[in-house]
Formats: C-alpha cells, structure tokens, sequence
DNA sequence: TTGGTAATTGTGCAAGTGTATAATTACTGC
DNA sequence: GCAGTAATTATACACTTGCACAATTACCAA
C-alpha cells in the first residue's frame, strides 16, 4: 500500500556533508530561521529523521555547519593569492579589487557572515576563529602595503594603521555589497576602494 | 472568580517605546529567535495582544526596534557637533571620531545589526529600514563631506563615491570595535579613522 | 542464499510560534 | 457621577518546530 520511498546507504561522511552544506545554503539564503530540520534534510535529498542520527540536536548540526565554513573561508581566501602579479603595487591592487568583486561579493557570504558573527560574543570558540581569520586577513593585507610602499621607496611604519583601515574599508564595501545588491554599477566598488587605497597610501594603484 | 491583572493605560508612545526596548534587549541577549512575541511583552510588563494593537505583524515591530536602534547610532554620531567652532572639518572630523568611539561602538549594538542582517534577506520590512537607514547615514556624511571640500575650495563631483568610501570605513571599524573589543587601544580607532579620512580627502582634519 | 546490521524512513507528539478576536477595564469629557 | 471609547487582557486557533521511536530496507559477510 503506501509504498516507502527507495533509499541508498550513503555512509556517514558524506551524509554528514551534505546535510551541512544544506545548512550552509538555507542559511545563507533566508537566515537561521529558514533551516528548519525539514527544509534541511529535503535540500539534503533526505528524511528529517536521518538527521538525529547523524547529529546528537539540531545544535549540533548547525555548529558543525559554521565550522566547515569557517575553515573554507581561510582556506579560500589563502589560495587567491598565488594568481596575483608578481609587482607589489599590481599585486596589492588586485588583491583589493578581488576582495570587493564577484565572487567574494555575494549575498550568500554576507549572510552566513553575519550568522556567524552573531555567535562571536557568546560562543569562545567562534571567537577565536573570528579573531584568526580577520588577523590573518589583515595581516596579509599589512605584507602587501609594506611591499607597495618600499617598493615606491616610502617609509612603512604606519603600516599596522594603514592595514586597519584599509581592512575596515574592504570590509564595509563587502557587506554593502553584498546587503544591498543593486546599489552599486558592475565594477563600481572595485574602483572605489582602489582610488581609496591609492589615497590611502598616496600612491598610484593600478586600476586593471 | 479569574480576576484579570490590573494595568494603566499608558498611551501609545511609551508602550511603542517598551515594546521596542524589549525587542532590542531579547535580541541582543539571544537573538532573534529570542524574541517571540511573548518573550517581548513579559519583558515590557504587558500582554502579547498588545503587540498587535500597536503593531500590525511582528515584522514590523521588528523592522520599527532595528530602526530606531540605527538612527539612534546615527544621532549618536552627530551629537555634540554643535558645541565644535563652525567649522566644516572640525565638523566632519568630529562625526568620523564619534562615528568608532564609545558610546556608539558597543558590542550590543554590533550584535544587534549582525542579528537584522540575518532577518534582511527573508523580511521586507526589515529590508525597507536598512536601505533607508543606511543611505540616511550615508547621505549625513556625504553633505559633510561636500562642505568639507567647499570650504578647502575643492571640488565635489566625486562625493559619492567618497561618500561610500568613507562609510564604508566607518562601518568597518565600528563592526571590529564591537567584535573585538580590547584588540584596539582607546582613541586608537578614532585616530586611525580621522587620518584615513584626511588622506581620503587630501584634507588636514583636526584630530580634536 | 541468507541472516544480520545499521542506515533510513514514516508517523506521531508535545511544545512553542504568530495571529485573530471577543471580553474586560481604565481613563476622558461631559 | 456616568456613559463612551480606546487601551488592555484573555482565550483560542492553526501552524510550525525539534525530537522520539518503531518499522522498514539496503547492503555486507558468510
């Protein structure tokens, strides 16, 4: 009579994944509210039930969900680098463009990011991650403005400085970009903060 | 026999005000999750029908809190203006100083505006107000700069984009103040943000 | 081929959600 | 004082949520 749905046995590992990239997508599509357990395990092409086997409470799930993308986003921002020129003040400028333009830019991360963030002051573990990758970000970001700026021959001791506000800078434009999409022109914002950084730093950042 | 709770009548702005007030402090405790509609009348010392007599959904009661909160900060900014000489750049330089220091950096208020982020995507309500409160505090700035400029006898065609720029810092600033408090020594941002800003310009504005 | 096992499904439930609406009550003007 | 009115409460409802648990079924080993 009321034939069961056919199944195939999946193994953990990749029913674990999948049911934390249903939770990523969700998420970043409606917010925390639109992962319910049944939205997540029909994206995950799976019966709710499957979940608490998998994981212990929904909690679970979605700590293990800001975990993976956490990691893939020190991850992702680290292997960029390899394709920038080699020129410092190039370099650094495409560095800058990449970081305001498609696909960095994208609804989806912000939300995620803001998720996330909203956990930053009571959870000690995704502080710790909040700290690390915007440390490692704005680290990477000091390296290059040191590397521009000797390479025009100017003195680099405010670079601790510049890389805070050059960090603050691409931040903002990030989030404007992606919470207000439609409010910029195509390449708009890539233009804005290289202008901004060449004044930032008074040098002449190639727009490319 | 079931005698009814006595209550005052207490007129529609204070009761818009305390279910406000709730909304943001549920919501900063918790999330937004935390603030269900009968969280947030136990909070303001009233029945959850009321909710509803002064609010047509709970959406908007929501969208109406992340209001206020926003021009709250923006106000914030702008306060204590008036007491600086009539000077365009003590002005502006004033706003860029407020703008990521105490009071308006909070981490109360940073978690506030990563949990509307959240609702962004799903609730227009909540969209309407962020659009419009941030192109309000951009807007404040972009005149401010435009005097600025006037009065250094330099041209203003490029004011959007430093507009969006200089807004752009802002908030990123004030987003890393508030997620990590203690990473920045006092003044340390408010200097770091007068400076850039003077760079972004090519304006010397008075460190105050 | 056949059990055995664990992955997966389906159903049900108790708690919590936002909202609608009628019943009450405090205050206002006369 | 007294009606009228609007603020406030109380109750009910339809719906969603996370979770528990028994029933099933795909796969594996022998």
């Amino acid at each position: 009579m009321t034939e069961r749905r056919s199944f195939v046995r999946a193994g953990e590992e990749t029913r674990r994944a999948a049911l934390i990239d249903a939770t990523l997508d969700l998420i970043a599509e409606g917010g925390p509210q639109a992962a319910t357990v049944r939205a997540i395990a029909l994206r995950a092409g799976v019966t709710p039930g499957l979940i608490r086997h998998y994981f212990d409470t929904k909690e679970d799930l979605v700590a293990a969900a800001h975990e993976t993308l956490m990691n893939g986003l020190t991850e992702a921002s680290a292997a960029q680098l390899d394709e920038l020129p080699d020129d410092p003040l190039a370099r650094l400028a495409g560095f800058v463009g990449n970081a305001v333009s498609p696909p960095v830019t994208d609804p989806r991360g912000v939300a995620l990011w803001a998720a996330s963030m909203q956990l930053v002051p009571r959870d000690s573990a995704m502080r710790a991650v909040h700290e690390a990758t915007y440390l490692g970000f704005r680290g990477r970001l000091e390296d290059m403005i040191c590397e521009a700026l000797h390479a025009a021959g100017r003195p680099t001791q405010s670079s601790r400085a510049l890389a805070i506000a050059g960090n603050a800078l691409l931040d903002g434009l990030w989030i404007e970009a992606g919470a207000l999409p439609g409010h910029f022109a195509p390449g708009e914002l890539k233009s804005i903060a290289i202008n901004a950084f060449s004044r930032l730093l008074e040098l002449e950042l190639p727009e490319g």
